[in-house]
DNA sequence: TCTGGGGTCCTCGTGCTC
DNA sequence: TCTGGAGCACGAGGACCC
């Protein structure tokens, strides 16, 4: 979801563009704005954004009419409907996108099983194996498109390079609905003129260091000497070099590990009372149990984190004995971290998160288990959970929630925190 | 105009063990 | 017994991605 303009961008030049631009990037053309798009048609061709509607909420996705006038992905509501005040604002619908994300991705999959899906709307293919079947990387690329279209009725953009990184840019250049061909040949020509906060890995901060060193085109850094990028930058100096000059040995990987699972709010107004933000935390306990046990794992360490007025923001981590899917000892230990970032530290609160870390599949924290003596193992709360996953299921709208958290009722606190 | 939520990866400091 | 260095694990924080 990127609508940088797309000057450099290298289409193919004749109907069989080289062959050996086998690494597509496949990008959904503002993704959750294109779903809502398909059950919205008085929207098609005017500003419109998806956003929440609460007073902190950001830009989830925006219509390429709404980003003529500034808008922007992540950038505060507030500031977009200043920009573009006539824009149409549409709350979003997850589990919309999710539906859609997958038909998108049983698509890319017909094409190819060498698939890794990078986010909601993104993929890289390696298709490599399938030019014979289908073609060089141009055509494959145009039938992707013309399926996830026919599948889906949402656009997308793909890009195709010998490499990830190439393709990844060859892709954001060639958005909206488009598609770029970048073969090895034309690879240096293709970069060198691009800015260089358009390499992957260049944020704010690294392209401030760059450009105060008078590295401001791609073309710059890959002039450098990777030892002297290493002693600058440290050892990603020399990977940056790398990138700057096409090479990039990433392979597409099909499967890619989940290492956390997190749940965080922000509040429309910051928090400073202790018993709200006791029942906050048990809140997102459950929820990050849920979403723990949903997908098969277990926690081996718990992360609170807690962000500031200023927007400061301040992490405890603690390691368990016995990993864990339970809201109850999750939130058990939840509260002894925020326990001690409000002893180091305490201010009203603007944002509350709990992330799951260590993660480890059910079955083997259940090996784990059991080399741990009893008294270390944490109370079984699994029946409890069980149940109320399968209300959850069959019941997905219904509020079951812990009595801690039931509206009105002041949550006991636990004597030993604090 | 003012900065979300869900992630990954890296660096650095600290404490422990050998 | 004490000390210093190496190696490691862990925790905190920052940068980056979509």
């Amino acid at each position: 979801m990127d609508d940088r303009s797309s000057p450099g961008v290298v289409r193919p030049a004749s109907p069989d563009p080289s062959w050996d631009a086998v690494i597509l990037h496949v990008d959904m053309d503002a993704f959750f704005l294109s779903v809502e798009l398909l059950e919205r048609p008085e929207l098609v061709g005017v500003p419109a954004l998806v956003a929440n509607r609460g007073g902190r909420s950001v830009v989830l996705s925006a219509s390429y009419e709404a980003r003529r006038s500034g808008v922007r992905s992540a950038m505060p509501l507030a500031h977009a409907l200043a920009l573009c005040p006539g824009v149409a604002v549409v709350e979003p619908r997850h589990e919309r996108y999710t539906a859609a994300s997958r038909t998108v991705m049983e698509v890319l999959g017909s094409f190819t099983p060498v698939l890794e899906q990078l986010s909601i709307d993104e993929a890289f293919l390696d298709v490599s194996g399938a030019r014979r079947r289908l073609g060089p990387p141009a055509r494959i690329g145009a039938q992707i498109r013309e399926r996830v279209r026919e599948r889906t009725g949402l656009p997308c953009t793909v890009g195709a390079a010998t490499t990830k990184s190439v393709a990844k840019i060859a892709s954001t250049r060639a958005k909206p609905d488009g598609l770029a061909v970048v073969p090895s040949a034309q690879t240096r020509a293709f970069l060198d003129p691009l800015p260089v906060s358009a390499l992957w890995g260049v944020g704010p901060v690294l392209h401030r260091r760059l450009v105060e060193a008078g590295l401001e085109t791609v073309g710059d850094v890959a002039a450098q000497s990777p030892q002297r990028m290493r002693r600058w930058l440290g050892v990603n100096g020399p990977v940056l070099v790398d990138l700057a000059r096409g090479i990039d040995p990433r392979p597409v990987v099909p499967e890619r590990e989940t290492k956390s699972l997190g749940v965080e709010r922000t509040f429309d107004v910051d928090v400073t009372d202790r018993d709200e933000l006791h029942r906050i935390l048990i809140a997102l306990s459950h929820e990050c149990a849920f979403r723990l046990r949903r997908s098969g794992f277990r926690a081996g360490a718990v992360t609170v984190k807690l962000k500031a007025p200023d927007l400061s923001v301040r992490n405890r981590t603690r390691s368990l004995t016995v990993p864990v899917d339970s809201a109850g000892p999750l939130a058990a230990v939840a509260e002894e971290l925020l326990a001690e970032l409000q002893a180091a530290r305490r201010h009203p609160v603007r944002l509350l998160g709990i992330r799951a870390e260590r993660l480890s599949g059910v079955d083997d924290a259940v090996q784990d288990a059991l080399l741990w003596d009893d008294e270390r193992v944490p109370a079984d709360w699994s029946e409890a959970d069980r149940v109320a996953d399968d209300i959850r299921r069959k019941f997905p709208t219904a509020a079951l929630r812990p009595a801690t958290i039931v509206d009105g009722r002041p949550p006991p606190r636990r004597p030993d925190l604090r």
